[in-house]
DNA sequence: TATCTATATATAGAATGACGATGTATTGAG
DNA sequence: CTCAATACATCGTCATTCTATATATAGATA
């Protein structure tokens, strides 16, 4: 269908979506970028130039932890959600629900999500 | 409680907040300003540098009409949607829901919003 | 009267961050 | 042997939001 989000739009939600992906199991960045395009239906297909610095600045805020695997065939850099992270994880995603109530009371009915009766 | 979203997190919609307010009724530039911060609790507070540029951006792309209102005491510039601009209402709240509902199928259960059973 | 706040629009410059391009290196398939 | 896929990394560009600044008027207050 419809083909990649707009990158503006995903902007200051991908953070988000690299914590809540981290927090199924640990991975690495290559994995995480085929994670992202599946679960999306290709429609989120994050560039190396984009998910490697938002990794380095994940780690850097303490979010995340790595671990380089020298053992397997391929050299892997590991990365898992720390307890800051997990935290943080809960916190993006309130916001990230009252941002869409708020998106969605903006929008004429006809065009509002469904939303379940209260 | 928490105050303004990030400016990062609306990124991409405030197109479609601006496009949404407008398709309610015209509207000058101030009062889209006002009306987005009493309609989402103060979380949302464009400044004049951000929004004036995007309604510019928007005549530009003749997705809204502008008219300048000399007759009342201040001078006022109404904005109205044009019909290629209620288009793009249409199609940038189908994308927004897309991208939502992806948001929702990576978080974790627990965090996902409560949707309409099927 | 003077001044302050709210109303109303506009633009230039700084900061942010995703993307494209490019680079390196290894593995496995053909 | 070559090529595609895997795997990580960084730099320059570009779009967009913010801050700061500018102008101007209406109405309230001192």
């Amino acid at each position: 269908m419809t083909d990649k989000f707009d990158s503006q739009l995903m902007r200051g939600s991908l953070d988000l979506m690299i914590l809540a992906i981290l927090d199924r199991e640990p991975q690495y960045g290559y994995s995480i970028q085929q994670k992202l395009r599946e679960a999306s239906a290709e429609k989120v297909d994050l560039k190396a130039g984009t998910l490697y610095p938002i990794l380095h600045r994940l780690e850097s805020e303490k979010l995340i932890r790595s671990k380089w695997d020298e053992s397997s065939a391929r050299k892997r850099k590991w990365y898992e959600l720390t307890k800051t992270g997990h935290k943080r994880l809960q916190q993006q995603a309130q916001t990230w629900h009252a941002y869409v109530n708020c998106i969605q009371s903006l929008l004429p009915p006809k065009l509002a999500l469904p939303v379940p009766a209260p």
